[in-house]
Order: structure tokens, then C-alpha cells, then sequence
DNA sequence: CTTGCACGTTAGGAACCCGTCAAGATCGAG
DNA sequence: CTCGATCTTGACGGGTTCCTAACGTGCAAG
């Protein structure tokens, strides 16, 4: 089964949602802050993180951004009602998904099956196939048309970004603070930039994308 | 069977919300003031809590705002016809619905019935369908017939507030605010232009809608 | 019937966003 | 040091979205 590590500082609260998880069949490490989280996480073996983003000792959407500097498990954030700004800051830094305080243990519940569910899926489908062009993510490789396509590495991190979330709308916020870092969330013109790049180098016609498309104002998503 | 809170001061009608609410099978806890309320309600055990704006000890409103601080069950709100500041002031709070008095008990009991459905129901599913279209979540996509739906951000963001609490009235306000920010409760006018784009584009017949739909004087409900 | 109110509908200009291009700036290899 | 590749930065035109105000409609009260 699942192994979770939840970062809590309410003692009350994460004995009751270790207890819980527990009789659900999980693995539970309870820490209650954000160092010791870190420490945990580093030791490897952790299927998924639960993180309050009100920790006395270092801010939550920092943690998550320490944790995505060399690590992709998912994060679930817990936040309250009206630390609206935190809990998107933290999905920009990478969290997975969050849940505002209060919530019901269902819902807790159902949100980790369907985060675990996520990365047992994503991890297998190294190789990306388009109409018009292939990436094959584990080799680091774009072919288009037989021939291949190099990529310098910012065009590549963008491109992989992408092609991870097949479908899925990302925000260009997410896009810069990703392939750029947390300070860069606001230079949208290098984003035009090498989309236009990717376009070039993989659409036939780049001027009318068909995979690599533009969601005015939302962000860019790759349609397989 | 559901545990039921009710909350009203008048000794008649809480008598006869008893009797018909047991009489179907519900398990009622009654009392006739907001800090009983809250007493009964912290011990927990509760699925639904019925309250009447108009109590002697506490203000309606400020009984929600306590109950939201810690818990999320789902709150019905009883007032009488003419107070309308109130029963909004009671939404934005946080609670899920309301009924004027007089009611009929069909129409109580058939709101019981929705709100309870509505926590039953595992959350977990990012991707809410209609008769006639469906939103992913997630992925940040409407759908309709099966072709795409182009939406705006300011589009996309109220849908999202409303498919996000199915069945569940939001005012005016509190739409405005999240969407537009908290300056522009009063712009009641961008939510009408807003409205009818979103019927325009995932209703059949915009005109009359059956899923968008208008609650007047009140605010708006999304209908799965 | 008139009046007032809330909601639906429409349209146009302002503000903003995106694709594109090209010229520096930076970096690493030889 | 020189050179090439890559990354940053700024500017511009065209397109999209947002805001705003006006008008139309249905309903309920007087």
C-alpha cells in the first residue's frame, strides 16, 4: 500500500487524519513541520505528501518549491478558507491539488486515491505520438517527419512540461516558474517566444498550431 | 438515517419540524436559540443543521460564520419574506440554501434530501456532466455535443465557481467577489452579460435555461 | 394601466494579450 | 580570445477580451 507523509501542526488535526488514512490500509509518517518534512521526503520512500501551508516554521508553498527542486511525488495542500493567495502560490510552486479547511475525510480520501491514481499513470507513457511529430520523453528526443529535432534546453523543459499533461490546460504562471523559476512568473514575453521556437521547429504550419495551442489569457496546452 | 439540527424559536413551528422531520425517518436534535446551536453542533454528529435567520440570542448570519470557522456541514436557511438582506448575507456566510417562510414541508423536505445527496456524493470527480454539456476541471475544458467550447478567463472562472457547488445557490455577491474581487460586489451588471455568454455558449436554448439557472433577487445555481 | 425593479441582450471602444521579429547579452567550446 | 549557440529584451501590429451603457422584457405592486 501507500506510503503518505502528512505535515501538520495542529496536533489534534494530524492525529486524526493519521488515524484515519491508517485504517484506510496507508502508510502513515505524521511530522509537524516543514523541516522535518523535508528530511522525510528526502529519505525517499513516499508515495505522496499531505501539507498544511500553515506551518510554524517555514512557509508551505516554499516547502513545495524545496520538494520539486528534486522530487515530482504529488502534494495534496491543506489550506484555510481564506489563504486563497498561499493556496495558489503552492499550485504554482507544484503542488498537485489542494483542499480548503474545512473539508470532509471523504473528500480527503477520494482526492489522494485520485492523486496516487495520477502518477501511477503518467509514469509509464515515456513516448509521445502526434500527427505531425514524436517526443520520447526517458531518451530526451523530438523527431518530426523521420528526421530529428534539436532542441536547446529551455525549448526542451517547456516542451516536456507540455507533453506531460497531455490535454491539460497549464497557466502561464505555471509554465514560468517551472522551466524559469518562482521569480519569472511574470515575464510572459519569454514564454510567446519559445512557443513560437517550438512551433517552428514542430508544427507544419506553425502560424495554425494543431498541438501546440494557445488558451488566450489562461495559458497553453498540448493536444495529442 | 441523518442527524438533523433545528434551530428556530418559535416554539409551534419547531414542534411540527420535528414531528414531520422524524416521522420520515430523520433523527432531529431541536433547539430554539443560535448558542444551543453551536454547542449541538460542536459536539458534532451533525449532517445538516435548519436555521431560522430570526432568533432571539444571535444573528443568523453570525451563526453561520461561526458553524463555517470549523465545520462544513451543510446549512439550510429559514427566513421570512421580507427579510432579504439577511438570507443573502446568510449565503455569502456560507450557507447552501434557503427556504421562505411559509414554506411547504415538500418543498423543506426536498431540499433535506438534495443537501444531503450533495456531501454523499464523492467529490472526486473533476469532471461534471450534463444533459447537454460537460467541464473538466482539471484539464480546464468545456465541452458541448462533443466539440470544444472556447471560454474567457472571466468566463471560465465563474463556471467554475458554479459547477464547483452543484445545486447550491451563490449570490450575487459572492460571485462577484471571487471572480471580480471584493470592490466589485455591487457590479451586478457584469454577472447578467456574464451569464447570458455562458448559456449562449453550453445551453441549448439560451433563453431558457436548464442548467445556468437564475434565482431572482437571489443569486444563481448550477444544475447538474 | 402605470410604475418600478430585476434580469436579459446587444454593441462598440478601451485595454490587454499574443505572435513575430531582430538586436544585444551571455555562455561555453575550442 | 573568438566564434557560435542560446537566452534575454524591447517594440510593433493584429486580434481577443473586458468593461460599460443603453435598451428590451417580464413580473409584481400600487
Amino acid at each position: 500500500m501507500s506510503r503518505i507523509l502528512i505535515v501538520e501542526d495542529e496536533p489534534q488535526l494530524l492525529r486524526a487524519l493519521t488515524i484515519n488514512l491508517r485504517a484506510r490500509g496507508y502508510e502513515v509518517k505524521p511530522v509537524a513541520d516543514g523541516r522535518s518534512a523535508l528530511v522525510v521526503a528526502g529519505a525517499g520512500e513516499i508515495d505522496l505528501i499531505i501539507l498544511d501551508l500553515g506551518l510554524p516554521d517555514m512557509d508551505g508553498v516554499d516547502v513545495v518549491r524545496a520538494l520539486r527542486g528534486w522530487n515530482n511525488v504529488p502534494v495534496i495542500v491543506l489550506s484555510a478558507r481564506d489563504a486563497q493567495a498561499a493556496k495558489v502560490g503552492a499550485l504554482d510552486a507544484g503542488a498537485d491539488d489542494y483542499v480548503t479547511k474545512p473539508f470532509g475525510m471523504d473528500e480527503l480520501l477520494a482526492r489522494i486515491r485520485a492523486a496516487l491514481r495520477r502518477t501511477d499513470s503518467t509514469n509509464d507513457a515515456p513516448i509521445v505520438r502526434t500527427a505531425s511529430f514524436t517526443v520520447d520523453l526517458s531518451a530526451k528526443r523530438a523527431e518530426r517527419d523521420g528526421h530529428e529535432v534539436r532542441l536547446t534546453p529551455t525549448e526542451w523543459h517547456l516542451l516536456e512540461l507540455l507533453v506531460r499533461n497531455p490535454g491539460k490546460l497549464l497557466s502561464q504562471q505555471q509554465l514560468l516558474q517551472q522551466v524559469w523559476g518562482p521569480s519569472y512568473a511574470t515575464e510572459t514575453n519569454y514564454l510567446r517566444v519559445y512557443m513560437a521556437q517550438l512551433r517552428r521547429k514542430l508544427e507544419p504550419n506553425p502560424s495554425q498550431p494543431q498541438h501546440l495551442l494557445t488558451e488566450p489569457g489562461m495559458g497553453y496546452r498540448f493536444a495529442p
